[in-house]
DNA sequence: CCCGTATATTACCCATGGGTAAGAAATAGT
DNA sequence: ACTATTTCTTACCCATGGGTAATATACGGG
């Protein structure tokens, strides 16, 4: 679900005032220009990291460069590494916080039950409006190659994971008769290829919204091997249905241990290894 | 790390005219260490292009040096400059080719007739099957940002070019019944990205092969929108004209307006103004 | 053979930008 | 207030690798 990263309260909460300086107008930096600081340090964290994968996005991860970074933010340059050793960290970090809200998404439809088509479908929907915003679509326009290598697997281990899902679902909507016969494989491929392409062309300023996108896109992605034929309002047709069994537990992600197999996967994403034991919470804050 | 070794060979075996000599293995550099030159220009260009499209693939470009294409080409760096001006520009060819790759796709497929649904997997087939090589990868797997501000505008007007086929094809199919009603635009992303996504996934050593993928995806991608059920058999006819009257709206959450000016595009590439005008023959050996 | 041109080599330049060192400014604790 | 700690700034380092200059080698033609 979405965690305490998403602590949009606007920075100007000043509750007993003093500092009540509203920075000229945007709602960025936590850093008023050089003054009166003192905001928590994951907030500071955070900031960076809001303030960096736009700028990577907007730029090139090669073309954004780290003084570019911090002059956005009303600091300098060697501020940044408080937080983070390195460039090819912030990278990571952004990438990873991505990551951290598909699992979510994956967690969220893998415990809503349904069957394999539903769950395909919840997927999509998800998915699809993370690659409308800019932490998901981090995931698909960064280089693998600007990583350590050790991100870097983390990084190979988590596409294999999220194809999994994908192909999970398509397993089982196969099964419980709601998804066509199919090749699993190619068929996540495609998916997730038009999923993740997304993260490519959507533009926040279009005449599209996220949300529309999404929802256009769980149908369309499925019509093709959808057992039943899609009519409009019924998103929820599976005549077969498999009895809701697990409603279960909410929000909380099985481990979903990934196996080994040597394949590619239709997906690049990954996490701290930190983190992969279980909760996706962002509270990690460690450095040096 | 010099190459003395390389330098002080070219004395010794001069067989004058016996420059037959094959090259210890590979098939690759035109240059043999450095000694019996004397081939066509253009093939040493395009050998310089082969060279560095694959390494640029396998190790990002960033990752990837001058001096190790170079090195790979028994050449130095100094010398890829008789043949382009620049890092970037090699980039930006590398590109090209595979444009024209995907233009004469698009113009055989035109050429064809058909349908506009036979247009469309037509196309589909072939550009899939460009997706699974280096230079179809490509158009894909770089990125817009490390080519010059010219390069990137020609980039930028051949995406939308190309997005423009796909969109035209399902817009005929539309018009001539073997397509269902759909939002061409969105279509269009949805397939363009299924296709783009293979540069990223597919391994030559895998067990698919390009071909299959291709006419898999011809199949699967268009399911969706096809308006005759197709049978994989049957990948021609449109037998059914279903009546104009388009399943009505199908799956409308959306607006659903139509095109606009200022639109995203599905794609991403171009040419230069040269070839743009028509033939895309590979016989331009402009330098300098 | 000798020269001109194309092509390649060696040796070098140098801007860029990630990263570091040392110390100042702010904060928290006592 | 005094000190310890954290955070941030100024001033620097320096490796990397794209790009250039000067020069050497091969070839083709006369």
């Amino acid at each position: 679900m979405g965690n305490i990263r998403a602590t949009f309260r606007s920075q100007c909460d000043n509750s007993h005032a003093m500092d009540a300086r509203i920075p000229s107008s945007n709602n960025e930096s936590p850093w008023l220009p050089f003054e009166s600081r003192r905001r928590a340090r994951d907030e500071k964290r955070e900031a960076v990291l809001r303030t960096a994968v736009a700028l990577f996005l907007e730029q090139g991860y090669h073309g954004a460069t780290l003084n570019e970074v911090a002059k956005r933010l009303n600091i300098t340059k060697p501020a940044l590494y408080n937080y983070f050793r390195g460039k090819d960290e912030i990278l990571y970090e952004c990438w990873s916080i991505g990551n951290e809200l598909v699992d979510d998404c994956i967690a969220e439809t893998s415990a809503g039950g349904g069957s394999g088509l539903d769950k395909l479908r919840k997927l999509i929907v998800r998915y699809a409006e993370l690659m409308t915003a800019d932490y998901g679509k981090s995931l698909v326009r960064f280089d693998i190659h600007d990583l350590s290598e050790d991100n870097r697997k983390i990084v190979q281990t988590a596409k294999r994971r999220i194809d999994r899902a994908f192909r999970d679902y398509i397993t089982d909507g196969v099964k419980d008769g709601s998804v066509k016969a199919c090749d699993p494989k190619l068929a996540a491929f495609a998916i997730a290829g038009s999923l993740n392409w997304i993260g490519h062309w959507f533009q926040p300023d279009g005449e599209l919204t996220g949300r529309a996108v999404a929802e256009e896109f769980a149908i369309r992605l499925t019509e093709g091997i959808a057992e039943t034929t899609t009519q409009v309002t019924s998103t929820r047709k599976t005549t077969t249905r498999k009895a809701a069994a697990p409603a279960a537990q909410k929000a909380d992600k099985p481990p979903r241990k990934g196996n080994a197999s040597r394949e590619e996967t239709s997906e690049h994403h990954a996490r701290t290894a930190a983190d992969a034991a279980g909760q996706s919470k962002r509270a990690r804050s460690r450095l040096r």
